[in-house]
RNA sequence: GCCUCUGUAGCUCAGUCGGUAGAGCAGGGGACUGAAAAUCCCCGUGUCGAUGGUUCGAUUCCGUCCGGAGGCA
């Protein structure tokens, strides 16, 4: 017989879209337990700069991954995934549903797709030298390395784009596979879940955009600038440090920008950080999308999120 | 009321010594396998305020009108 796959219901978009409140109502529903994707969320502090759920928003749910991680700390995929799935695991155990919620595309496809991670994999002083050698022989030179070892990756990556060029080279230096045979091998797992994924998104581009414009405002009337001058005296950063919302308020700190154009900043960087978002999620087939504007009320929403969780029919299969 | 300046892309403006126009910002599309709220790639047609005139041809010159800013009474 066939292995038991672990139901999942997994609720995406951009960030502002309204996940939080539809995760949650989702989970009273079906008596789930949510589960976070989000690479900023994950980090103790910053809770305002992050749009972390309140007390309220979580209206009783256990949330996980939220908050768990020192901000000194550094935090990647590979940590998420294996956080995830542990966590998940258990939730499913405990015979409720796990419940994905979040923006970060990269977590929720790593997790759901399965993409293999080895700890063999990277090495933070192979990668400062392969930085250090962009620095003085240039990206060009270490793009024209990287199109001879691995042609197929190099036409896909721009010389420009250093961040992609160095990962590629880094592989090829740990584990002497090419980039993109790399790819390919970790996706031949099988996904471990039964998955039934919702987007949300508004057909009407302006109407996420006002939300977004507004929950800034509102986050700096809850205090963004002091939690995030807090930590700018204190901490030593990890990945947190580009977090939209705190790095912006940066000039600020050290008077060089008034506050208010700061806050125009953070919300032109999350009006452009929400469209990456799409652009990531559109691409997935496996979504169904719900356009909020188009929909009149809070409870319509989570009706039409009912059928298409019974239309996936992920908990049929739980049943039997 | 008179005088001066001004009206060009969503915004701020450049420009065409007459041959239907281009920057910055905003915005749009895309990529994405260990920093991903990161990193990177691509994208500029707009009645050149309206209407008459001059001209082979006007967004460009001239007249009038309608907006806007300032100055003088």
């Amino acid at each position: 017989m066939e292995k038991r796959k672990i139901p999942l219901l997994a609720v995406v978009g951009p960030t502002a879209s309204g996940k939080t409140a539809v995760g949650a109502a989702l989970a009273e529903e079906y008596g789930g337990e949510v589960v976070s994707a989000d690479s900023m969320q994950i980090y103790k502090g910053l809770d305002i700069a992050s749009a972390k759920p309140t007390k309220e928003e979580m209206r009783g749910i256990p949330h996980h991954l939220i908050g768990i991680v020192d901000m000194d700390k550094k935090f990647s995929v590979a940590d998420y995934k294996e956080l995830a799935e542990k966590t998940i695991a258990d939730i499913d155990k405990r015979g409720k549903l796990p419940i994905l919620v979040g923006g970060t595309g990269l977590y929720v496809d790593s997790l759901i797709d399965n993409i293999s991670f080895d700890s063999a994999d990277t090495d933070g002083s192979v990668r400062e030298r392969l930085y250090s050698e962009a620095n003085s022989v240039g990206a060009e030179a270490l793009h024209k390395r990287l199109a001879e070892i691995d042609p197929e990756t190099a036409a896909l990556v721009s010389p420009n784009n250093v961040v992609r060029v160095v990962r590629a080279l880094e592989i090829w230096e740990l584990t002497g596979t090419r980039f993109s045979d790399y790819k390919r091998q970790n996706k031949e797992n099988e996904s471990g879940y039964n998955v039934c994924m919702i987007g949300l998104n508004y057909k009407d581009r302006e109407k996420l955009y006002d939300r977004i414009n507004k929950r800034v405002t509102v986050m700096a009337e809850k205090g963004l600038a002091d939690e995030c001058k807090a930590v700018y005296d204190s901490e030593d950063l990890g990945t947190v440090c580009q977090a939209i919302g705190y790095k912006e308020l940066i000039p600020y700190f050290r008077n060089e920008m008034p506050l208010e154009e700061c806050l125009d900043k953070i919300r032109r960087n999350s009006r452009r950080y929400a469209k990456r978002q799409l652009t990531w999620f559109r691409r997935d087939e496996r979504i169904n999308w719900l356009y909020l504007d188009e929909i009149n009320n809070f409870y319509e929403i989570i009706k039409i999120c009912k059928k298409i969780v019974a239309k996936s029919e992920i908990l049929c299969y739980n049943k039997m």
